[in-house]
DNA sequence: TGCTAATATGTGCATATACACGTAAATCAA
DNA sequence: TTGATTTACGTGTATATGCACATATTAGCA
């Protein structure tokens, strides 16, 4: 015998996933035909702005944006090749520090110009109150949805 | 002169699409341990059940899911070389039905008891009532920000 | 009928995502 | 001090995503 009733009466709701997923290709589409002008990214301009703040390791950085340690390793290539940042060695020699250049950071400046508008479009669009309850509703998902703890295998 | 004023009062909310990407991160993270089990993606459970309702072509899979028809070719290899999707020619030569077999049906409703407990886990953690209102939240986004239209080149 | 346009699909390329595995360097304890 | 462990990182592999370009068929029209 089970210790629990077989599931009989509440069913799951629709796929949570599924949706995020989809509302995820349409809002990145959308923001990266604004950028496509720069030759940006989205996700490239968040390693751009957390760069701004300070140099920052690859983990730091991992964990500041909350991206997988390795895709940021081949996320940062392209950005690296374009000569927005450079990398460099730190007293631990296991470290790689990433710094935004002199380019780097004037190119982000004219990319913040562009995403601007592309928020401000999106905005336009749906409608700034609209805009703001959706960000605080995936904000509160976040706080609550905690990434998984990484087993200690 | 500009017939608008410099961008003076508003700035822009912070950026939707990086928040979006992050939770989608972490939901399909979510979903996927669940489903690791058994060896599905979350994007594939959504291939099946389509699927599993008709035959259709490459294009209508593709505007129905809502996902890049390049995207769905690729995505559907591993589906196919497991068995539980056969391709096959129709009347137009050009068209690749696509059909969910036997086996792929067994799959499939495995699939579905995995993913059900996976989006009940999501519930139980969340609360039920908040992944309700996230999926309204996310369907009205999804009905107002419109796909772009390809334009005619 | 034969040329043109539209349709359905594939491939090349670049990036995004993350798991498994491997390596070098630093830390820590015996 | 040395050997085990931890830390920081890279690479291989597989899928996800979508743009540009190429190909084969079909439809439509002169």
């Amino acid at each position: 015998m089970n210790s629990k009733p077989p599931d009989a009466g509440i069913p799951p709701l629709p796929c949570t996933g599924a949706r995020l997923r989809k509302l995820t290709r349409r809002m990145t589409s959308f923001y990266e035909q604004r950028l496509r002008g720069i030759g940006l990214k989205l996700s490239q301009y968040s390693v751009l702005v957390s760069l701004s703040e300070d140099p920052q390791t690859l983990l730091q950085l991992a964990d500041r944006l909350e991206m997988d340690r390795t895709t940021l390793t081949r996320s940062l290539r392209p950005l690296v090749a374009s000569g927005w940042v450079a990398e460099a060695p730190g007293a631990d020699a296991r470290q790689r520090w990433l710094i935004l250049t002199g380019s780097g950071r004037r190119f982000r400046a004219r990319a913040q110009q562009a995403w601007s508008e592309a928020q401000q479009a999106l905005e336009a669009q749906l409608g700034r109150g609209f805009v703001g309850d959706l960000n605080a509703q995936l904000e509160r998902a976040l706080s609550q949805l905690k990434p998984a703890l990484p087993e200690d295998n």
